[in-house]
DNA sequence: AATGAATGAGATTTCATTCAT
DNA sequence: GATGAATGAAATCTCATTCAT
């Protein structure tokens, strides 16, 4: 990643991606867009499909990493859920194409959409033990923690790229309050605040 | 829709369709798939797109139907919101195809992407009016209906399709009481039964 | 000839030959255009090819008539001239879908093309006859006949054609008088009347 | 043009589209023809009718340099006429392909036919200078120069295509003193030589 | 390290023709 | 006589990948 080539490969290759999916994303429009000649991405990624997954990886370490470093650990459980939501509304909002990529390219039967659920199940499961924390310290008394973990991705990530769609420029953090209301509800938290 | 051949490539479609997305999805085995000559779906679709198109307007209409089918008149706010969720697993599970399918081409920029997300706020706009009913009848007390009628069908969906891909014969079904609770919680119905 | 259905295709033919090329042409625009169904236009002509000569022929017969017809024994080769380009003119203006056929698909390697050709080269023999006349009776002095009546077809033809495209409801018989003054001088007419 | 497999593909282009029409040539032959691969005309050329058309133009270009470059200022203009008709009628001997390509491909609707008759408007427009300025110089008397031009190159290239197809190894040129006399009469040139 | 011309497999689409009714 | 659903060969065009420079 050293390399300044591969930075502009990268950018460019999020863009494209993003814009047009793994399919119709085209080696030669990403080339054009990074102002490198063909030939120069494959002396960085073996093909189109590893470039496409190291862009995947990174982007959900980054979401991991935006997501989960503001957790503290003063921070009691239901703080820590408002927090997941909003700090999850703003990487959608700041990495916009990550989420369309990550969303779409998620559900198949090829290899790399094995590993990007993979990657998924890895985040959904941080999320589940904040849950399943507010549950031994009965603050949430929901029942099933993994499937409250994933309803709060579902419905967290959908909302947002519905109105990612629906309006380009919205500030999704600007939904966070009524998300979190929602969500917190749905795991019954013993005081909405 | 009448003829044996325009069923037998529309059954093929779903499934290679589903099974490889619209991109990867060749006609040729469309067509192998259906046993019928590829000229033959050309002579009852204009295009492969057109193809998808009709699929995927037959798979929603068909989830609308389904799901807001069961609802009747004497039901309550939270009875709907029950029934809505348990008719969306039974759907996502008889039609595991459809589902994968209006995830995954619902977000991008192309005129076809923009058509299924029009049917899909179609279909969520549906769900909205429960919520909505639910406030005016004072058991829900939540605050954005719209956001919640996204957040309801985002965590169904994304749930149910983890599970698809986790486990290829699981019966979602199973999972309705705990997506209920989950469900009726964010919404703050007064009294969870 | 004599089947209704037959004179439906037969003017369609000639609308959509002369419109797209024969190779542009499909049977499927023509049985729309005759309203008739696909499989008749087969009952009728055994090929796209055999249609398409049999309207040429039919072009090329009726050229000649309506060119030839008006000469009389009475006129003198300078009238006869004047009389086949005046007449060629009016044809082409009445019937200038035939003539862009013609003049389109006589030029290639192809037996249909050298169908074309066969029936092109009868008529202006019948136009180098009429030169011979005149060289005969001294009131031409040309040398050559045969390179006379094919420049004498070859200007009034592409002028035509030009004049056609240039503006679709030109009256080509206007340009009669100029275009006889100029043939009839290539012929060295011993008096320009 | 520089690249050497642009060169292989421009003749073998030539060939190809001349001995079969635009619409019945293919891709393929033209690149087995110019032993390249079928990608490698599309890296050069974006599409079959952007080669044409480029083909056309080149040709075009030609046929004006050709025939024009050889009138000099001090031809008068019955010379320059006899120039004319001798150096298209070369023109036409040595480039036979680009004579019957230019002659077909031009009475159509379509954005390339129009584009080609633009061309050729451009050089019956170089033609008719001449006639003009032989009028002004009082040697030539007809009376409409553009129909004149239209008539001396239709006569030309008519009786040259017919030629052509009558017989492949025809020297045009031995037909140019014909044409020259029959040309002068038609522009009823002061004294024929 | 970087380039970009060249490749060829494979995709969508068209359309003349056939044939059972 | 007439129909139109069905066919499949063949056409254009795309694009990930390679490789000589």
């Amino acid at each position: 990643m050293a390399s300044v080539k591969t930075r502009l490969i990268f950018r460019a290759a999020v863009d494209v991606f993003s814009e047009r999916g793994f399919e119709k994303a085209t080696m030669d429009e990403i080339a054009a867009k990074a102002r490198v000649a063909k030939g120069t991405i494959y002396y960085h990624f073996k093909s189109k499909e590893e470039l496409f997954v190291f862009l995947v990886e990174q982007g959900t370490e980054l979401l991991h990493e935006n997501v989960l470093s503001h957790l503290t650990e003063e921070m009691d459980a239901q703080e820590k859920i408002r927090e997941i939501i909003r700090a999850q509304l703003a990487f959608f909002t700041a990495y916009r194409d990550f989420c369309i990529i990550i969303l779409r390219e998620t559900w198949g039967d090829e290899a790399r959409h094995r590993e990007f659920r993979r990657m998924l199940v890895h985040y959904v499961h941080s999320i589940r033990q904040v849950i399943e924390q507010g549950i031994e310290e009965q603050v949430f008394s929901v029942e099933n923690a993994e499937i409250a973990a994933w309803s709060l991705f579902g419905s967290t990530s959908i909302t947002a790229l519905h109105h990612l769609f629906a309006d380009k420029t919205v500030d999704l953090v600007a939904l966070a309050p009524a998300m979190q209301e929602i969500a917190l509800g749905g795991l019954h938290a013993k005081e909405i605040t």
